[in-house]
DNA sequence: AGTCTAATGTAACAATTGTTACTGCACTCC
DNA sequence: GGAGTGCAGTAACAATTGTTACATTAGACT
């Protein structure tokens, strides 16, 4: 497992930390779909992401969804970060959107490492900034764009994360994480097809140049 | 000056880190309206609220604006740590919504306290943690209320962080935080004044009882 | 081939929000 | 008192987004 951790987090970890990290970690191998966090639950342990994708989503009571942002290899979760730290409960929703590789940091490892630690320190410090300023950006979004410009910038985001210009989604799934409705997709999607910034297909959106 | 931080700051730094605030500290007041931080500069030093309100807001490259957060009393500004700790442009607008008093650190020692104080170490932790938090609640407003519970939710708020149920606003600036137009913002009071909500004289709304 | 089902296309309409334009009111300053 | 100014009220309309309802299509499975 060392050599993977290695592989991901090397130059940013010291070595005597990574060998923590490879005898107290757990490695985690989920398929797409998985629900890694559920809000309003408590979190044991934080992930390091080795591989693959999650996308963090915010739910209100109605059980309404809006996606926050994606984590990527080398990215950990800020929420579950302070839930750690802090002992407060889940406020966010994780699932991994492609086949993804987790190692796992039991809780009680995160105080101890921030104290001991400089480069563990300066990485949880790092993730809460990247979190906090993905978070405004999502703010930007809703608030400043309409939704055709909303949905362009969220397709060209997952092409970003996923390095596929397919997207296989239906429009239902898309709708839920921009928080409207599968007509109002479906509408600006062919708008979008005349414009010749995408193809649509069945169950895929192909990204030609936006 | 070493009496207001410890007012204000008392129990949660330890005696040393006080004394090290009150000798590198600046004091300093600002009124009503004063910009703190503009968007896109470089922030030299990060503020200790010790009374007042700072407002701090988004703002887009057309201008338009939007209210992220109030901070209060033992607040600091989780943007400008992370600018500070890690050299970033300010993404955000600081606006001291009532006269405030503060107190302003060089940045140079955030590192060092980082390392040297628990006490700082978790304040720090915390001010991210309750940002992030914030943000993602300005996330719940925008994306799953309307605007009429989003002016509510407004004048909640801030008659909470000011103490006061008179909020001495013009329906423009109103307008301007919550990024809609001051014809709307005027419609929706009137609605809520008729639900007996608020009750709206010239230049200022008398929150009753929401 | 025929049936089923999920995904998508489309139209018609409703609700919300944004925009423009104008009116009236309160206050200040001559 | 009268002029000027900023603020608030209102109406009419436009644009965007959301909702409902139904048609069509592609692929899976018998």
């Amino acid at each position: 497992m060392i050599q993977e951790i290695k592989n991901n987090y090397k130059g940013l970890f010291e070595d005597e930390l990574l060998e923590e990290i490879n005898q107290v970690g757990t490695f985690k191998e989920v398929p797409e779909g998985f629900e890694l966090i559920k809000p309003g639950s408590y979190i044991k342990s934080m992930p390091l992401i080795i591989s693959g994708v999650i996308k963090i989503l915010r739910e209100d009571n109605d059980g309404d969804e809006l996606l926050l942002y994606f984590l990527e290899k080398g990215d950990t979760c800020a929420m579950t970060l302070s839930c750690c730290l802090g002992l407060h409960k889940s406020e966010i929703k994780a699932i991994a959107e492609t086949n993804a590789k987790l190692i796992m940091v039991p809780i009680e490892k995160m105080e101890e490492w921030t104290t001991k630690y400089k480069s563990w320190r300066n990485f949880v410090f790092d993730s809460y900034h990247k979190r906090l300023i993905e978070a405004i950006e999502t703010i930007d979004s809703i608030a400043f764009l309409k939704m055709d410009d909303r949905l362009l910038k969220y397709l060209k985001d997952k092409t970003k994360v996923t390095q596929d210009t397919i997207i296989n989604n239906t429009h239902q799934e898309i709708a839920y994480d921009l928080h409207t409705s599968r007509v109002v997709i479906s509408r600006l999607l062919k708008k979008l097809e005349q414009n010749g910034n995408v193809k649509l297909n069945r169950n895929n959106i192909e990204v030609l140049h936006i």
